[in-house]
RNA sequence: GGGAGCAUAGCUCAGCUGGGAGAGCAUCUGCCUUACAAGCAGAGGGUCAUAGGUUCGAGCCCUAUUGUUCCCACCA
């Protein structure tokens, strides 16, 4: 059944209905039977705390667009989508909540808070699943997952038992990133470095036994409370007779001995190096080396411990300042110099981190690591584009063990046990309550894992793994991964290595990046900054289709892009055109033709084989464009073919023959815009089903319909050439009227001069009434009228009778000027050609280019001196 | 400190393995031509950052320089 199209386009009516027809007609599920074989994409799943942004927006309309397309060719396809707990930014969510109630954490307890944040995960967390909806994601929502949900979390325990079992993760206490914000661990991976203005602060700590002194610096001075050696270089001779002697700590009183180490460099500041073990993680490693105690200064809260009374319960800046005073007072302070330095913040929050000892679960890198470079070595994973692969090596070469435990509530709890009575560590997937050793009370471990450690999972733990499901046969690996680069390191390159570890296999043969999606002026978009656009606004505004054409096109991947008004009004205006064309394509189809039949070879004209001809290489480029993940030169392609060839071309010269050879013309129309549709499809999917659906098609959907092939049976490159030469005509004599200031109402009889018969004959007189104020068309091989305007084009000299309106000496300037363009480019063609090395070596494709050129410019040239001693005369 | 990207028209960006510089927007001119003024027709506008090199031929490959953005790294 063919439907109408309103006569203005209205997205939010169309997009809402179409979307659930297609959802209820179950398209987005995997075809049962396809001969094309399986193609799968796992989303990237979103916060359950995050509302769609831009990112979302780029992401899932390049996912979108390959899924679509994959479809369309027949691909039994699925997107499976989900979304992520996020517990560092969930919990604090909840907690912030709670704060307003005036409650904490522990006010309430483990239960309740977790009460509390599946509640809001019930309320809130299906919201970003709606608004991918809206953007026409063709997800199978039959099959969306959360990574706290009860297959993640039996593939997270399944996991961790397995690596336990391997040694591969491990609980001990080192230095970890503590945020003491958000009072948990965090990885090195969620460390940001940011650049901030410093001091750097000398201190002397006098020699025992007096003797003098020695000094050091640090730009964190409270943490020398917690000092507990200076470190020298063992090679540094100003230093060589202090190793082993001692140093009174400032402010404390306490003996701290002076070590060698490599840690202290000669070259840097007095070369001396004050030693805080607990925290700092050099000075971590220092004292394992020199066998030194730990003191710990702070408190989770960044506090100072009770040890120290004078400062005790200080937040570090406080006790900052207390100690510097302190010093000064002692005349330990000796020197502060400026210093801008890489503060590592927390990236949820921003707090400065705090480097402190603490007993966490760690997962060994370095033989997961491997295999995971080894995969993208060897080419089975790809990155698109290639150069992204270095920055991944160069991470997981240089990674260090993961800390995966978090002092949360809201994520997987660690399934490890502990006996209260011995002591002894059962990790296991079932819940473990009797100690297996001496039968004493098992508590579990109150910490949760790092979010990405279920993320890292994904592509599998979404499928079912670790059981051998039907759609782990078939979608496991999947195929392509889309992301920004941004989180490469968070979570590309950890489900790379979970996937090699778990399950044997890579969890996807290629990684398509993107960038980021910026402002106008090319700032991030944030919320501190105010400056981001919101893509619902967009698209209650101008429709789903207009800001998917808006974020691909001209977008490469890889790169950043900017966003912009003019570019959305742009992507408006593309769909607008579309829907009035098609507007018009259907006033003249007549409601008898339902079928898609093109007419005969012979009963088609020069236009129509030259637009098939034309749409048959745009099938080609275009599939092979979207093969290599050219997304946006895809598109710009389609845009361009819709506009300037069927829309300003096609169309135009059609519309003469809705009178005398209608059903012809209306099949071809109907055929190009069908096609043009079905190619567009997975770009701007609403507006083209609307139209598809109002066309004569065949089949349900154009969501599930075939995608266009290439065939050599529309390719007709006579037509295609005789008709280029027709539109150069044309826009000859069109340009010649409007530098003379011709009113296009202004008809005028044409003589067209021509060789080519076959292009320049009374059947296209009607393209040159229509398009170029021609009156009447006499086709001549010869003619001689030195006042009728002369118009020099590929094959043709066109004569106007216009001779009111010359003015010669302007005709002859304006000859000349054409001349001497003509003379310069078959001087330096003759340059080329006369080249011996060109001759000798250049491709003969090339060389017989370059020399049909010269013809063409000779011939024009020889046309313009006629032209001109014409008007001289 | 290490690594990567970018630099092309006034603006935002394309330009595939080297073969006579492109789009959109903006600007200027003329048009209500029976789908579309969110449109149609036409025009102007570029030493492809700089300097070398390879090549018959470089926006594209190589080297250096400048500017800019980002990633990584424990600079006490």
């Amino acid at each position: 059944m063919r439907k109408e199209l309103e006569k203005n386009y209205d997205p939010s009516k169309i997009e809402k209905e179409t979307y659930q027809t297609w959802c209820e007609n179950g398209y987005f599920l995997p075809r049962e039977n396809s001969t094309k074989g399986n193609y799968s994409i796992v989303i990237p799943p979103p916060n359950i705390t995050g509302q769609l942004h831009m990112g979302h927006a780029l992401d899932n309309t390049l996912q979108d667009t390959l899924i679509r397309y994959k479809r369309m060719k027949g691909f039994s396809t699925l997107w499976l989508p989900g979304t992520d707990h996020a517990s560092i930014a969930t919990e604090a969510k909840i907690v912030e909540a709670m704060r307003k109630e005036g409650l904490t954490k522990e006010d309430i307890g483990r239960e309740k808070f977790l009460e509390r944040a599946w509640d809001w995960k019930k309320q809130y967390g299906g919201r970003i699943v709606e608004q991918l909806k809206k953007m026409g994601s063709s997800c199978d929502w039959s099959r969306e997952r959360f990574t706290l949900d009860e297959g993640c979390s039996e593939a997270v325990r399944e996991v961790f038992k397995r690596l336990y079992d391997k040694g591969l993760i491990y609980r001990g206490e080192r230095i970890i990133n503590w945020c003491p914000h958000c009072k948990t661990s965090i990885s090195n991976a969620e460390v940001d470095y940011k650049e901030l203005q410093g001091h750097f602060w000398h201190i002397r700590y006098p020699l025992v036994g007096g003797g003098g002194f020695v000094e050091v610096a640090t730009t964190r001075p409270e943490t020398m409370l917690g000092d507990t050696a200076v470190a020298v270089n063992p090679s540094d001779e100003r230093y060589k007779d202090m190793i082993g002697k001692y140093v009174v700590l400032p402010l404390v009183g306490r003996r701290i001995p002076i070590v060698a180490d490599e840690h202290a460099q000669l070259d840097k500041g007095t070369g001396c190096v004050k030693i805080t073990p607990a925290h700092d993680p050099n000075d971590f490693e220092v004292g394992r080396r020199c066998h030194l105690p730990m003191e710990v200064v702070l408190t989770e809260e960044a506090k100072i411990t009770e040890n120290y009374p004078k400062y005790a319960g200080m937040d570090r800046y406080e006790a900052r300042k207390a100690v510097l005073e302190d010093l000064k007072e002692g005349g330990y302070l000796c020197e502060i110099e400026d210093l801008s330095h890489e503060v590592g913040t927390c990236y949820r929050c921003g707090t400065t981190i705090e480097p402190m000892i603490s007993l966490q679960w760690f997962v060994k890198m370095e033989p997961l690591a491997k295999p995971a470079v080894e995969a993208v070595r060897d080419g089975r994973i790809k990155f698109v584009p290639e150069r992204f692969d270095k920055n991944y090596f160069h991470w997981m070469e240089n990674t260090q063990d993961w800390c995966i435990s978090r002092q949360l509530w809201w994520g997987h709890r660690i399934p490890a046990f502990y006996c209260d009575s011995c002591g002894e560590t059962v990790v296991s997937k079932d819940d473990c309550t009797v100690c297996p050793k001496c039968g004493g009370h098992m508590t579990q471990d109150p910490d949760t894992l790092d979010t990405w450690f279920s993320s890292a999972l994904w592509p599998f733990s979404t499928m079912g793994w670790p059981h051998e499901t039907e759609d782990l046969k078939k979608f496991y690996p999947t195929n392509t991964l889309v992301t920004g680069y941004d989180i490469i390191t968070f979570w590309v390159s950890r489900m790379i290595f979970s996937a090699l570890e778990y399950t044997d296999k890579i969890p996807f043969d290629t990684v398509l990046i993107h960038g980021l999606v910026r402002d106008a002026q090319g700032r991030k978009m944030s919320k501190s900054l105010g400056n981001g656009i919101d893509p619902l606004d967009i698209i209650s505004q101008y429709g789903a289709d207009a800001l998917r054409f808006a974020l691909l096109t001209g977008n490469s991947p890889g790169n950043d892009m900017r966003f912009s008004p003019e570019k959305i009004e742009a992507a408006r205006n593309f769909t607008n055109k579309i829907w009035n064309a098609s507007r018009f394509a259907l006033m003249n189809i007549p409601e008898t033709l339902e079928d898609t039949a093109l007419p005969k070879e012979e009963d088609m004209r020069i236009e129509d084989k030259w637009i098939l001809s034309k749409l048959n290489t745009l099938v080609k480029e275009v599939t092979e464009n979207i093969e290599k993940y050219e997304l946006g030169v895809a598109l710009a392609k389609l845009y361009d073919f819709i506009w300037n060839n069927f829309c300003d071309w096609y169309i135009e010269v059609l519309k003469p023959r809705f009178a005398d050879d209608c059903e012809n013309a209306c099949r071809v129309l109907s055929y190009v815009l069908r096609t043009s549709m079905e190619l567009l499809h997975p770009y701007m999917p609403f507006i083209t089903e609307t139209i598809w659906q109002a066309l004569p098609h065949d089949g349900e959907s154009i969501v599930v319909t075939d995608y266009p092939e290439y065939t050599e049976a529309f390719n007709f490159p006579n037509e295609e050439r005789s008709m280029e030469r027709l539109i150069s005509a044309i826009r000859a004599i069109r340009n010649r009227r409007a530098e003379m200031n011709v009113a296009p109402s202004k008809k005028a009889k044409l003589f067209i001069v021509t060789n080519d018969n076959a292009t320049f004959n009374p059947a296209v007189t009607p393209f040159f009434q229509k398009l170029a104020s021609a009156s009447e068309v006499e086709y001549l091989a010869d003619f001689h009228d030195e006042r009728a305007v002369q118009i020099v084009a590929d094959h043709a000299v066109i004569y106007i009778p216009l001779a009111e309106m010359i003015d010669f000496d302007a005709e002859i300037a304006r000859l000349n000027k054409e001349r001497s363009k003509m003379v310069s480019e078959i001087e330096r063609i003759d340059k080329k050609l006369s080249n011996e090395g060109f001759v000798a070596k250049a491709p003969a494709a090339v060389i017989e280019g370059e020399r049909k050129k010269r013809e063409g410019y000779a011939d024009k040239l020889k046309t313009i001196d006629e032209s001109i001693a014409k008007y001289r005369s």
